[in-house]
RNA sequence: GCCGUCGUAGCUCAGCUGGUGGAGCACUCGGCUGUUAACCGAGCGGUCGCCGGUUCGAAUCCGGCCGACGGCGCCA
């Protein structure tokens, strides 16, 4: 509780601020002070009930007409719902109030009487992406934030602890990074470069110095898609490795993601519960993940009825039916070619395929990783490009990397946001961004 | 890009085969000594998305446009 701060109660003395979440589990007693903002506001005349929320919760405050000074009252009362004040008062026991616990309030200061606040009962998700600066107070935004950090620092733990350097590829790009894919256009200095749709390419460089590099870098897709699963920007944790088959590289997939489920139930067990999805679900997600073959995948769709055939790609209805009933996160391996990138390595056991896998989350949310050992070969790497109509000189750098000391290498790419919306039971990967960009909106 | 749904008060919505625009929430005022998204009473609140057409008369019928949302495709 260091570096909270003190307030004067009405007796001239020092009194500690604490956390709501200190209080409710019983942590703090006697007189204590609390700064948040309102939550809800309930009078019965001459009892006013405030309910005062921080960062780590929310707590009921009283206010008795006789128990504080009549001008303390009447102001309470003018408190508009997200009113900022410091409160001081004596921290109760009582079955009454929710959370079991409620402060006896002796003084109360508004900070700020807000204006009436826009967001009440009923909101559509469209309005609240409008006031989505304000929408963020939310307890649910509340929730899903504190689970988006604890993956973004339990999968950096992970990273220190298994001998990867953390880089920071550059964001402006001269080209684009994957054939096909839509990029946005700037202006620089009067030439055109491009915002980054992954990192990949510059992670390969850096293996040749630091051999396990990862990186979180945004990520850019200038598409319009309408999907669940699609945002415009999201946050892209990419990973590549020296001296690692495909093989290998899907073990690092699934101890990376073991570790992040594991310490998000223990961080943030109070979060999980408010937004549905149970912890236990997410406690057994341990290594290893089952993994299929692509033919295998073809093979089950068909004899679900689905009219499908080798060479094509999944969509969203395939990917569901594949992990609708999985508890566990599923590799799909050795795509056919055509529907993969240029850069990933041939199979020597099948060359129509290639030795890359895509990570399902289970109940049908679908990929969330995408992974390949990478092609060694330049004269391949030129054929494929050649083959895509691509423009070889924005590639000459990349194909320099296999010209001076090459090795096998692998690495992959996670959406940060599609694995919180699958943590967090979310709708939509928008609602995993506090500010979510899409197709239709940029503000705020 | 394709298919679908919807635009009415600050918000969520009702408004029938065309005839003086409504409710709940929020807000303001009043009431209530234990409320749980409190409750009760009153008040405030409108360019019915925009443009055009039909009609004595359009929120309502017709045409066009704009915008948002949902699903598919593309992908992480």
């Amino acid at each position: 509780m260091a570096g909270l701060g003190t307030a004067n109660d009405d007796h001239g003395s020092d009194i500690k601020f604490v956390k709501v979440i200190d209080i409710l589990s019983g942590k703090v007693s006697g007189r204590v002070a609390v700064r948040g903002w309102v939550y809800r506001h309930r009078s019965t005349g001459a009892v006013q009930f405030i309910v005062i929320r921080d960062s780590t919760g929310a707590i009921q405050t009283t206010l008795k007409k006789g128990e504080v000074t009549d001008e303390k009252f009447a102001l309470a009362e003018k408190l508009h719902i997200e009113s900022s004040v410091v409160v001081v008062g004596d921290v109760r026991e009582d079955k009454r109030a929710p959370g079991g616990y409620e402060i006896a309030v002796r003084d109360l200061k508004p900070i700020h009487i807000g204006e009436p606040f826009p967001i009440t009962k009923d909101m559509s998700e469209d309005y609240l992406l409008d006031v989505r600066h304000l929408w963020v107070r939310s307890r649910e935004q509340n929730a899903v934030m504190k689970v988006k950090a604890s993956v973004l620092k339990a999968a950096r733990e992970w990273f220190n602890m298994n001998d990867f350097y953390e880089v920071t590829p550059p964001i402006i790009t001269p080209s684009a990074c994957e054939g096909g894919a839509t990029v946005f256009a700037i202006d620089y200095f009067g030439n055109e470069a491009y915002l980054s749709q992954s990192a990949q390419m510059y992670l390969e460089a850096l293996i040749f110095s630091l051999e396990r590099v990862w990186s979180l870098t945004p990520s850019f897709r200038a598409e319009k898609s309408r999907t669940p699963r699609h945002i415009v920007e999201f946050w892209h944790l990419e990973a590549e490795e020296a001296w690692v088959g495909n093989g290998e590289n899907m073990k690092i997939q699934e101890e990376l993601l073991s570790h992040i489920c594991q310490r998000v139930v223990e961080w943030n067990e109070k979060e999980l519960a408010f937004l549905g999805r149970d912890v236990k679900s997410l406690r057994s997600i341990e290594p290893p993940f089952p993994r299929i073959k692509y033919d295998e995948a073809i093979e089950f769709l068909q004899s679900k009825g689905f009219s499908i055939e080798w060479g094509d790609d999944f969509g969203a209805r395939e990917e569901k039916a594949l992990t609708i009933e999985e508890s566990m996160p599923l590799f799909i391996i050795n795509y056919p070619k055509e529907i993969k990138a240029f850069y990933m390595k041939e199979n020597p056991e099948d060359p129509r395929t290639y030795l890359c896998s895509d990570l399902l989350a289970p109940e049908g949310y679908g990929e969330i990783i995408g992974a390949s050992e990478r092609e060694t070969d330049p004269n391949k790497l030129i054929e494929r490009l050649k083959r895509e109509g691509a423009n070889l000189e924005n590639y000459e750098w990349y194909i320099d990397l296999r010209r001076y000391g090459s090795v096998p290498h692998s690495g992959f790419g996670m959406g940060i946001e599609r694995v919180v919306r699958w943590l967090c039971k979310l709708q939509h990967v928008r609602d995993a961004v506090p500010f979510p960009r899409t197709p239709s909106r940029y503000y705020p």
